[in-house]
RNA sequence: GGGCGAUUAGCUCAGUUGGUUAGAGCGCUACGUUGACAUCGUAGAGGUCGGCGGUUCGACUCCGUCAUCGCCCACCA
């Protein structure tokens, strides 16, 4: 080993772009479709192309570069697809609010002229995220990035509508859809958000033709009433039957109609009376259907009032007309009463305004055929949801799922390869191609669904429909790392198309990453400005520690409160991991080459213990990693290090390293590295960059870049004893550093020990007496079972050993006295406990022999203990 | 109206199949320039594991129930 010495401090700049250039020289991220090893993918949730890196990405990228490096590490294919989203809607609003700053109507451009701003934008801020990805350390294939609209992957999602069109699975209908006004476009159930409103409930009063008569029905949503074509009563309310068969004149239109029973209507539920909106109300339409009603749509593309409201009406914005509405039913006598209620209304999700239930033509695709292997494969255990309990989630959505409206009124997107012939529009072609003779066709103009394309990216990120050996060797994928909004979204759909068309499936794991909250809980997003952005994290704590300290204090599937001090806990690590590395090359000479073979030798206490620790480190490790608990895995190494390693082992090895056994301090340092070694390993799929840094100052000359490194496996025994034995000694060694600083001994001042104790604890002691002396600050000690306790001295007792410290005048006796008082409580309160559970014959009979042992053993122990701290005690009077 | 999740130290959270003297980090207190690290060290204070029942020899852990908070789903005008 010879290289230049660390830097008193590590500096992140300095070293994350010379190592994510190495790797990409190298050429470390790219997989090979052909190659012999086992391959591990994961495809990339792929963000919009217009995005921006959040915190949010940072979790979910992290996440996934973790699990790919460490797959690399283990020397398998590993292959990572990176790519956007053309993300329909919310890039076509973008763009649309883009052109409206500059002016220009989206209504005066041509389908062409638009597209053509639509992908200037996208050249201009497209692939932004993808380099913030990069800085982030992900290792992604990059000669495998995709854009959902490349020309390749749109050839995908028109063969999947193509095929399943020709399977009958797509039909075209003229229903009732969510409208969003903003975007003038259907959308799906899923892109409705719900939100409570604090709203009305107006009673109206709508006269009984040649009566006097009146019904009174309740409406959350006046303006309607305009397209009312019935009223509905219980068919057995008795308070109506009088009136079945007549009709009413609705107000403010004239218009006759019929009153109707329908057993939709819950007679407990204000008057028992609904007015009928067939044309804008789900219920209405299908009590509309079952009636024979009429539909009468009153309203606009962009939700104001059509000319099938009376002329007064006519143009109006929804809200304008509801409060005309109510006004000149007021005047006229029929508003019976208005109530403050609160309901819940459908938002649009890009639109950010309610939605209208809207009549218009759209494509719909069947779904439940498609659900039917999805569902099989979650719940028969093959795709597995971490944390499981998302899968009630999803069964409970493919239970009850209705077709999905995949048309959308857009022109940013994949155009639906329908054509209709220009004679004969009942005339239609489908195809991926077009037409041969196109000059005779009118494509349809809409677009499909974002979910409608991305829902193939498992399968479309390759050649599909085309098999090749990229999609035969990377499909199906290992892991899907993603969040539960998405579930029905993304998750569920790709699982159906994976059977659909492959006949296999996406992904074998779901990891549901948590949903990212500031400290008032509320959920991390651009719009509520309490997103920081990542770059300035990476400033100022270095990628490393963000992507650390993200991961440590993510737990599965519970929400994180993000706050920026907790990314101090990565940083102080960094630190505290760079400055033990430090610390080691320092007291490595240069040009050192005579490392001890550590596995032959027979090792010293410490030696063998922190070895096993790290064994065990590696172990729990990869179990928490093999159970995609990330959190739990890096706090496993964060505590080998810091606790472990720096705090006792460095600590142990300085006594090595300036003594004059040579043969000593050789082994300490081959110990070291193979901690420091290891410890680089298993933290590089967190931390990438710092741990090749360190990795090139600490690797044997001959080994690899870190990323390719293999990954440690846990080879060296654990040993129970020396684990057992290492405990003890720390216990010493803290109990009189418990009992220096409870005197206010300085650090600099050395104290005398005498330990009271048997003889196999003093020849122990004795053979640690170098660590003991200098860990504990002490000058000379006395051991064995005939010492005599010195006068003046506090005491402490350690698994039976009495320990004295002499403190001359120090010892301020009532606290001593009241520090034993209280341990004699509290060992009285353990051992009464114990003798209950001991006493307790069914405690004796039913618990497993070891359980009833441990029980035995603490009870002497804690009977010894008090024993002596009594006596201690007794003699302090 | 259904479903899911959470409730453990002042704060944020660990706690694998029920058996620990219930842990960590931050914060707090005292001391500290001890041959890497003050982004640090040493020692310490701090919790009847949300309430009530139950199963069990034994429950933070399993079951029931209630409470509070948070999400998701649902066509009640």
């Amino acid at each position: 080993m010879s290289t230049p010495t660390l830097e008193k401090a590590y500096n992140p700049a300095s070293v994350e772009d010379k190592w994510y250039s190495h790797w990409t020289e190298k050429n470390y991220f790219h997989a090979d479709a052909h190659s012999k090893k086992d391959p591990y993918t994961i495809v990339i949730p792929p963000p919009n192309v217009t995005g921006m890196l959040t915190v949010g990405h940072v979790l979910n990228n992290t996440i996934q570069d973790i699990l790919i490096r460490k797959s690399r590490m283990e020397g398998k294919e590993a292959c990572w697809i990176p790519g956007t989203d053309h993300a329909s809607i919310a890039t076509e609003a973008k763009v649309v609010a883009m052109l409206k700053e500059k002016g220009i109507k989206k209504s005066d451009l041509s389908r062409e002229e638009f597209l053509e701003h639509a992908w200037e934008w996208k050249e201009k801020y497209g692939g932004i995220i993808i380099r913030q990805l990069k800085k982030l350390g992900c290792s992604c294939d990059w000669d495998r990035e995709r854009f959902t609209m490349d020309d390749g992957y749109t050839r995908a999602v028109l063969s999947a509508f193509v095929k399943l069109y020709e399977k009958g699975f797509i039909y075209k209908g003229y229903r009732l859809v969510n409208w969003c006004p903003v975007s003038k476009s259907a959308i799906s159930d899923e892109e409705v958000i719900h939100q409570e409103v604090n709203g009305h409930l107006w009673h109206f009063r709508y006269p009984i033709t040649d009566s006097d008569e009146y019904l009174v029905v309740a409406t959350t949503r006046p303006e309607t009433m305009l397209g009312d074509t019935a009223v509905a009563i219980h068919p057995e309310d008795e308070r109506y039957q009088h009136l079945f068969g007549k009709t009413v004149a609705l107000p403010l239109v004239g218009r006759e109609i019929p009153i109707i029973t329908d057993d939709y209507v819950d007679p407990e539920f204000g008057t028992g009376c609904v007015k009928v909106t067939p044309a804008h109300d789900p219920n209405d339409f299908a009590m509309g259907e079952r009636h024979k009603l009429e539909f009468i749509n009153i309203i606009n593309d962009d939700a104001s009032l059509n000319s099938n409201a009376p002329e007064k009406y006519v143009g109006m914005t929804r809200e304008d007309a509801r409060k005309a509405v109510v006004a000149d039913l007021e005047a006229e006598g029929l508003l019976d009463k208005t109530e403050d209620y609160v309901n819940k209304v459908g938002y649009s999700e890009r639109g950010h305004v309610p939605i209208e239930f809207y009549m218009s033509e759209q494509w719909f695709m069947k779904m439940d055929e498609l659900v039917k292997p999805a569902l099989a494969a979650v719940n028969g255990g093959k795709i597995k949801f971490h944390p499981e309990h998302w899968t009630k989630t999803y069964n409970h959505w493919m239970e009850n799922i209705k077709d999905w409206c995949i048309s959308r009124q857009l022109w940013w997107g994949h155009q639906i390869p329908v054509w209709y012939h220009n004679d004969d529009n009942s005339k239609i072609h489908v195809s991926v191609e077009g037409p041969e003779d196109p000059e005779n066709w009118t494509q349809d103009p809409d677009a499909l669904d974002t979910w409608a394309s991305s829902w193939l990216w498992p399968m479309g990120v390759h050649a599909w429909p085309e098999e090749d050996a990229n999609l035969s060797k990377f499909y199906p994928t290992d892991a899907l790392v993603t969040g539960p909004d998405i579930i029905f979204f993304w998750v569920a759909r790709m699982i159906m198309t994976g059977y659909e068309f492959m006949d296999d499936l996406p992904f074998k794991d779901v990891y549901f990453t948590s949903i990212l909250r500031d400290e008032t809980g509320r959920k991390l997003s651009k719009s509520l400005g309490n997103s920081p952005d990542p770059f300035d994290l990476f400033d100022e704590y270095g990628t490393d520690a963000v992507r650390f300290g993200i991961m440590l204090m993510a737990p599965q599937g519970l929400d994180v409160l993000f706050s920026k001090d907790r990314l101090e806990i990565g940083r102080n690590f960094m630190n505290k991991l760079w400055n033990a590395c430090r610390f080691v090359q320092m007291n490595i000479p240069e040009n050192w080459e005579d490392e001890v073979d550590i596995d032959s030798q027979k090792l010293d206490l410490p030696e063998t213990w922190i070895l096993g620790r790290l064994a065990k480190t590696i172990d729990d490790f990869n179990r928490q990693l093999d159970r995609f608990h990330f959190n739990e895995a890096v706090k496993v190494l964060y505590e080998f290090t810091w606790n472990d390693f720096c705090d006792w082992y460095v600590e142990i090895a300085k006594t090595r390293f300036f003594d004059d056994n040579e043969n000593d301090a050789n082994i300490a340092r081959s110990v070291a590295l193979k901690c420091i070694r290891t410890v680089l390993a298993l933290l590089h799929p967190y931390s990438p960059f710092i741990t090749e840094e360190l990795w090139h100052h600490f690797k044997k000359e001959d080994a690899k870049d870190l990323i390719i490194a293999p990954w440690p496996e846990s080879e060296t025994t654990k040993s129970d004893t020396a684990e057992k034995d290492m405990a003890t000694l720390q216990e010493v060694i803290t109990s009189i550093r418990s009992i220096r600083s409870r005197m206010n001994v300085p650090p600099s001042k050395f104290s005398d020990l005498t330990v009271r104790c048997n003889g196999e604890q003093s020849l122990f002691l004795l053979e640690h007496l170098d660590l003991l002396k200098s860990l504990g600050r002490i000058q000379d000690a006395k051991l064995g079972d005939s010492v005599e306790k010195p006068s003046q001295s506090a005491t402490a007792v350690v698994q039976g050993m009495e320990l004295y410290i002499p403190l001359g005048g120090l010892v301020d006796l009532d606290q001593e006295k009241g520090r034993m008082e209280k341990r004699i409580v509290e060992i009285n309160r353990l051992i009464t406990g114990i003798n209950g559970k001991l006493s307790n014959e069914n405690f004796i009979n039913r618990a497993p022999e070891q359980v009833v042992e441990k029980e035995r053993s603490n009870l002497s122990k804690l009977s010894e203990e008090l024993e002596k701290v009594t006596a201690n005690l007794e003699m302090l009077q």
